[in-house]
DNA sequence: CGACGCATGTAATAGGTTACATGATTGA
DNA sequence: TCAATCATGTAACCTATTACATGCGTCG
């Protein structure tokens, strides 16, 4: 997936690596971004296979930048990718269920005696509402920034969806406060 | 964190690999589940630490059982997992933005045309819907089947979340059909 | 003088998927 | 007889994370 947001930002401009790192996939919280243990193998390989093109911009007094362009092959692939389907079925595997660790710890919440229990929901339920902050404060920058309304609207959805999951949390705390927890 | 959802599963009760496959890995849609180049290795992984024991049931006319069950020490463990928070804090990289392909898709929708777009934001919707109706099968019969109400709950937020999902396609897909699409 | 930003990379490890490999029983 | 279900496992591969490694310039 990484391949197509890489290929994707350099629809629109070419980039060096840094910039890559520092603009496209820009940190949007603590530690959101690309580490580079993956960004310049991946580079390579792209460029390997012909997909972008390098383009060494020699500087004095500081190191060189490798800048990356996409080619036409590149842009085939690309567009195909954003064609296709692949990876839209339902399928779960990728979802609240196995890919996020409040809720698979939540699995279990009976194992927890009930204060344990409810410190962890409180506790999420702060994270979320920091989350939600700091998103409705990007989202506040992208629309004085003039973004598109298109990116706007994926950010929202985000909101929409820390939203749901703080009403939700409110619900499973009242459960587990009214739930019998016999210790196992 | 499978190897604390194995353990989990063992927490209850003891079982065999094809068991914690089968039930406690239930397939909920078409490919959820584990699969069994994880599974095998891991078991063997927990084993030689000591966190669960092997004992082999010999069946006659049939493959025998590896039956596991968790130890001492796996439990510690796993409740020291448990209380933890790790992995609980915002960080996105797990979300919606980095691992959901379809909202990957939908930062690059500009590239496509207006009906090829329309047609994958609809196609998704379909997919939603099912997942939706999936959902609440499953959520009717865990009923009947008097399961706790907290795994109910838990199961909840998932149709919670994908009643968010299907309200943002629609905002999606107006956006989508106001916004000014200059071929690329 | 130390921290931070710019700029590039490698190595080791962990986690997960797909495909391969085997073999018995049961039901259509 | 063919497919599905039960039952266990290995090998190859891909993706991603962490840590390591280097070096310059600038700002406080």
């Amino acid at each position: 997936m990484l391949k197509y947001m890489l290929l994707g930002a350099l629809m629109e401009r070419s980039l060096h690596g840094y910039q890559l790192k520092s603009t496209a996939f820009q940190k949007m919280f603590a530690d959101f971004g690309i580490n580079d243990g993956q960004l310049y193998p991946l580079l390579k390989k792209l460029e390997q296979a012909d997909l972008i093109r390098k383009n060494v911009e020699h500087q004095e007094g500081a190191p060189s930048r490798h800048v990356y362009s996409i080619t036409a092959a590149g842009r085939k692939d690309f567009r195909q990718w954003l064609e296709s389907s692949e990876g839209e079925e339902r399928s779960f595997r990728y979802d609240f269920f196995r890919k996020d660790t409040f809720f698979v710890r939540c699995n279990y919440i009976q194992y927890l005696d009930k204060e344990t229990a409810t410190a962890k929901i409180r506790q999420q339920m702060d994270t979320v509402a920091k989350t939600i902050a700091d998103l409705q404060k990007a989202r506040a920058s992208m629309i004085s920034r003039k973004v598109s309304p298109l990116r706007i609207s994926i950010l929202e959805y985000g909101i929409k969806s820390q939203e749901t999951r703080a009403e939700w949390l409110n619900d499973f705390l009242k459960e587990v406060q009214k739930a019998d927890f016999t210790p196992v």
